[in-house]
DNA sequence: ATGTTAATGCAATTATGTTGCAAATATAAC
DNA sequence: GTTATATTTGCAACATAATTGCATTAACAT
């Protein structure tokens, strides 16, 4: 299996961006994580790695380029994934649901759970959706029983 | 029919919670319109009327009451409507799509489109549901046209 | 009318996010 | 390798949003 800095490398240039400590650096983390991560905890763990300022800036790039996409918990705080596969600049392809467990707070990407169509009054077009599910996530109801 | 503000007393009375200005202020204001209220709008239109904590706890006493349900719109921002019905401090019903403008960026409950139950992996539990849908709204497609 | 408790307003604090600009550095051209 | 260029970063200042403690006020039960 080839390096996977080397892949976040190329995944950089590939976006026409400049490969940096601070990217890589983020990627390095939200590529160990098996859910997404919100801004503060990125934030705690880079520390004085890089500013703050920085990484909105990286956070905002990466999602724009479709390198990552954002999740809103359900106290509105970001939280971010890389995306799977097929996102450009142009299109994310994230609507799989999200869940939000209440007890650990993590925020799972359910790709294999697709949000099914929506059947809207007429005269509203539907353009993207978002399906957050909360309650327990796998471990947590673990633990309770 | 009965009277509004007679009305919103028994409601507030019920929840045990006192009657005061801010408290029924909150109520007219959202009431009157017909789609969700960001904070900041309440915040605006009611100006010196009530301090700004005040608004803060007294919307955070009607989610707690379950007089108001809170949306969160894409970029975080709070939003509350009044609960249709059934709701209440242990529980509330408001599992409806909400539609958000990207235009006018209002966001309207669209009470009879209810979410679809959803198959999740083995060990999620869920316990709510919370789906947003973006695009334009039918005033805003209409104008479009 | 009075007392009790809930609710408000104000000040201070903390958290969160943005902007402008100069310094640093990745990369391409030589 | 050196140099030129555009991008990216870090810092400071600012702006906005939300929370907390506490003294004052007001609702309402008696
Ligand atoms: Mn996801
Ligand atoms: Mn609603
Ligand atoms: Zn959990
Ligand atoms: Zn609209």
């Amino acid at each position: 299996m080839e390096n996977k800095t080397a892949r976040f490398e190329k995944l950089l240039v590939k976006n026409g961006l400049k490969r940096t400590a601070p990217r890589l650096q983020v990627l390095e983390i939200l590529s160990g994580r098996d859910s997404a991560t919100s801004q503060p905890y990125l934030e705690q763990v880079m520390g004085k790695d890089a500013d703050r300022v920085t990484l909105y800036r990286v956070l905002q790039a990466f999602e724009e380029k479709g390198i990552i996409h954002k999740v809103l918990d359900q106290q509105g705080t970001a939280n971010y994934a890389i995306c799977s596969d097929g996102c450009s600049a142009h299109e994310h392809h994230d609507e799989h649901v999200h869940f939000n467990c209440d007890n650990c707070h993590k925020i799972y990407c359910l790709d294999t759970v697709k949000i099914p169509a929506l059947k809207v009054p007429a005269g509203f077009k539907v353009e993207h959706l978002n399906l957050i599910a909360t309650g327990l996530c796998a471990s947590c109801s673990d633990k309770v029983n």
